[in-house]
DNA sequence: GCCGTTTTCGGCCCGACTGTTTTCAGTCG
C-alpha cells in the first residue's frame, strides 16, 4: 500500500511550493490531499483503478493524475521538478516554531541559507539583521525556535500525559471564579499523541483565574501569563496552555480550541453558506450573536447534531452529521470486561486475585488473564504444565469470587513459521486465545503476513493481538499487509484486537474504521501488566470511537454468556457465577 | 489545486499577536 509514500510526497511538494512563494491555496490543497490520502482506510491504488479517487472531496483531476503517475512509474514529475528549485535541507526549517516560509525563502535567497546548520551560522554572524523586516527581537525568536526544535523529544503519547491533564482540570475547577473548565485540543479529541495540553475555562474574572492558575503547585515554571491566557510547564517538559473566556462564549471557544483545524474550517464554510460567521466568540449574523454558549447550540444553528470530539477530523463526519447518519459510538460504560491482562504468572506485576478485585471495582463482569507462552522466555512465558495449573487455579478462584468472572486465556506466541506456541488440546481448554507476534519483526512482508494469516485461520485462535506491532514513537509496525490480514479476519470471523496500552493503540483509529467496514469483530484489551494500567481501556475505547466503532462491533460489550457463546466455548463457561 | 443552481473564473476560515512598521507582513492555532 503506497498511501503513506504518496502522502509524504504531496506534503513535501506543498512545503517546496510554500517556500518558493507559490499560491498559498494551492499549497493548502496539496496539504489537504496529503492528509486525506494518509487517512484513507483503503489502498489508494484501488480508488485510482476504479476511478473513485476524484469522488473524494478535495481531490481533483490534477492530483488524481499525479497519484496514478506515482503508482505506475514510482515518481511524480512535478515533484521531481519542484525538488530542483530549492536545496534539500530547506523544508526541515518549516518545523522550527516562529520561522515560516516567507522568512525561510528570504534567508535562502538573500544569505544562501540551505539547511539548519546554515541558518545557525547566519544567526551567529548577525548578517540576518540586515534583511528587511528582521530586527533583533525576531532574531531572538528564531534562536529560541531553533533551540526548542533541537531539544524537543517529539510528541508524547496521550496516555503518558492524560493523568496530569485531568489533574490540571480538576485543580482549575477549584479556583474561585471558574464556572467551567475542560480539556480542549488534541487531548479532548483523544489523538494518540499530543504536543501540549490545551485547557479552557469560563470566568467573569479572567485575570484572577490566570493568577491562581500560575500559582498552582504543579506549575513548575510560568512561561507566559497575560490577562486571558497563560502557559506553564508541568512534570518536566509538558506545556499547558490555558485560555479563559466569558461564560457566554464558552461553547464557541471550546469548539474553536478543540479543533481540529480542518473541522473548524469545514464548520466556518457551513456558516458562510448560511450567511453567518463563526469564530471563537460565537456564531454571528452580522454583529448579532446567533449561538455561542454551548457547543450543542452552535452545532444546531449550523444544522448539525453535536459531533463527538473524537470524530472532529474532517474525515467525513461533517457529511454524516448533515445527513443524520453519524454512528452511535461505543462508550466506556458499555465495556463489560478487559480481554487482555497479564498476571505475575508471566511478566505481570499483579496476582490473579488482585486483577479480579481491580476489574470488579471498575464495574466489569469478567476479565481475561492472558499470560505469555513458553517461547517468550524473557517474559517467563507459561509452559504447558503451568498453563494447565493456572486453568485449575482460576477455576478454583471463580468458585470463591462474587460479581466477577476470571476467564482463562492466553496470549500465545505466533511462531516464525505461523504455528502457535501451544497444541490444540491446550488451546481447547481455554476461554479465550489471543495470538500475537513477538519475534521476527524484520521478516519480509509476505512472510510476516503469512504467519498472521495462518494464526487467523487456526480455529482455536479467537483474537489477533496488537495486529501491526507498532510502538508509538519507538518502533514502526512490522511490514504487514493489513489488507490481507483484514480479509482473512473477515472471512473467518476472527477478532482483531484494539490493544489499549498507551504506546500501542493497535489497531489504530483508521484501521478500526476499516475493520468495522468489513464487519470484523474487535476485542478491547489493555495488555495491562499491573492493575494500575487497567484504566487504559479508556484510551482503547477512544481509539475505537475515533474509528467510528459502534458497540455492536466490540466483543467485550457482550454479557459473559453471549461472549463465551460467541467465542464458541459456551460449554466451558463457569457455571457457578 | 479544487470547486460550483448566485460561479467554469475567482474565490478559497478567522482572529490574535508580534515585530516591524507608519499601515502591514508573518506566524500561529
Amino acid at each position: 500500500m503506497k498511501n503513506r509514500d504518496i502522502a509524504e510526497i504531496l506534503s513535501s511538494l506543498a512545503d517546496i511550493l510554500e517556500i518558493t512563494d507559490q499560491d498559498p491555496f494551492r499549497v493548502n490543497a496539496y496539504r489537504k490531499i496529503a492528509r486525506i490520502v494518509d487517512d484513507l482506510p483503503t489502498d489508494v491504488a484501488d480508488l485510482v483503478a476504479s476511478g473513485e479517487i476524484t469522488e473524494i472531496p478535495g481531490i481533483g483531476k490534477g492530483t488524481a493524475e499525479k497519484i496514478a503517475e506515482y503508482l505506475s512509474t514510482g515518481k511524480i514529475a512535478a515533484y521531481e521538478e519542484a525538488k530542483k528549485t530549492i536545496p534539500a535541507g530547506l523544508s526541515e526549517l518549516l518545523s522550527i516554531p516562529g520561522l515560516g516560509p516567507k522568512t525561510i525563502g528570504l534567508v535562502w535567497r538573500q544569505l544562501g541559507v540551505k539547511s539548519l546548520a546554515g541558518l545557525k551560522r547566519a544567526l551567529r554572524g548577525r548578517k540576518i539583521l540586515d534583511l528587511p523586516g528582521i530586527g533583533p527581537k525576531k532574531v531572538e525568536n528564531i534562536e529560541a525556535g531553533v533551540r526548542a526544535y533541537e531539544s524537543r523529544s517529539g510528541r508524547l503519547t496521550l496516555g503518558a500525559v492524560l493523568p496530569t491533564a485531568q489533574e490540571v482540570v480538576r485543580a482549575l475547577r477549584e479556583i474561585p471564579g471558574v464556572e467551567q473548565a475542560d480539556l480542549a485540543g488534541s487531548v479532548r479529541r483523544w489523538r494518540e499523541t499530543i504536543g501540549d495540553i490545551d485547557v479552557l475555562a469560563a470566568s467573569g474574572k479572567p485575570a484572577a483565574v490566570i493568577r491562581a492558575f500560575t500559582k498552582l503547585p504543579l506549575a513548575e515554571e510560568v512561561l507566559a501569563a497575560g490577562t486571558t491566557k497563560a502557559s506553564v510547564r508541568v512534570a518536566g517538559a509538558l506545556q499547558i496552555d490555558l485560555r479563559v473566556v466569558k461564560p457566554a462564549e464558552y461553547g464557541a471557544a471550546l469548539m474553536y480550541f478543540t479543533g481540529s483545524k480542518d473541522y473548524n474550517i469545514r464548520l466556518r464554510g457551513l456558516a458562510q453558506d448560511k450567511g453567518l460567521k463563526l469564530n471563537e466568540y460565537g456564531l454571528f449574523s452580522g454583529t448579532k450573536v446567533v449561538a455561542s454558549r454551548t457547543e450543542k447550540a452552535v452545532h444546531a444553528k449550523l444544522g448539525l447534531p453535536l459531533v463527538p470530539p473524537e470524530l472532529r477530523e474532517d474525515r467525513g463526519e461533517v457529511e454524516a452529521a448533515l445527513a443524520g447518519s453519524l454512528p452511535e459510538l461505543v462508550e466506556l460504560s458499555q465495556v463489560r470486561g478487559d480481554l487482555h491482562v497479564h498476571s505475575n504468572w508471566s511478566d505481570g506485576g499483579s496476582t490473579i486475585p488482585e486483577v479480579a478485585r481491580a476489574a470488579k471495582a471498575r464495574g466489569y463482569a469478567y476479565v481475561a488473564i492472558t499470560d505469555h507462552t513458553k517461547s517468550l522466555g524473557i517474559a517467563h512465558g507459561l509452559s504447558i504444565e503451568r498453563i494447565l495449573k493456572q486453568i485449575e487455579e482460576i477455576a478454583s478462584l471463580n468458585r470463591r469470587l462474587k460479581g466477577i468472572t476470571v476467564l482463562s486465556g492466553t496470549e500465545v506466541d505466533i511462531l516464525s513459521d505461523g504455528r502457535v506456541d501451544f497444541p490444540d488440546e491446550v488451546l481447547e481448554r481455554l476461554d479465550i486465545v489471543i495470538a500475537s507476534v513477538h519475534s521476527g519483526f524484520q521478516q519480509p512482508r509476505d512472510r510476516i503476513t503469512g504467519r498472521i494469516v495462518s494464526a487467523i485461520e487456526n480455529p482455536h485462535v479467537d483474537v489477533i493481538g496488537h495486529p501491526t506491532g507498532r510502538l508509538i514513537g519507538t518502533r514502526p509496525e512490522y511490514d504487514v499487509d493489513i489488507e490481507r490480514v483484514m480479509d482473512a479476519a473477515a472471512r473467518t470471523g476472527t477478532a482483531l484486537e484494539v490493544n489499549c496500552y498507551h504506546e500501542r493503540l493497535d489497531l489504530n483509529d483508521m484501521n478500526c474504521r476499516r475493520a468495522v467496514d468489513l464487519g470484523i469483530p474487535l476485542a478491547l484489551g489493555t495488555d495491562s501488566h499491573h492493575v494500575d494500567q487497567l484504566w487504559m481501556m479508556e484510551l482503547g475505547v477512544a481509539t475505537a470511537r475515533r474509528g467510528w466503532v459502534r458497540a455492536g462491533s466490540v466483543l467485550n460489550t457482550l454479557p459473559k454468556g453471549a461472549l463465551l457463546k460467541r467465542l464458541g466455548r459456551l460449554h466451558r463457561a463457569n457455571p457457578s457465577s
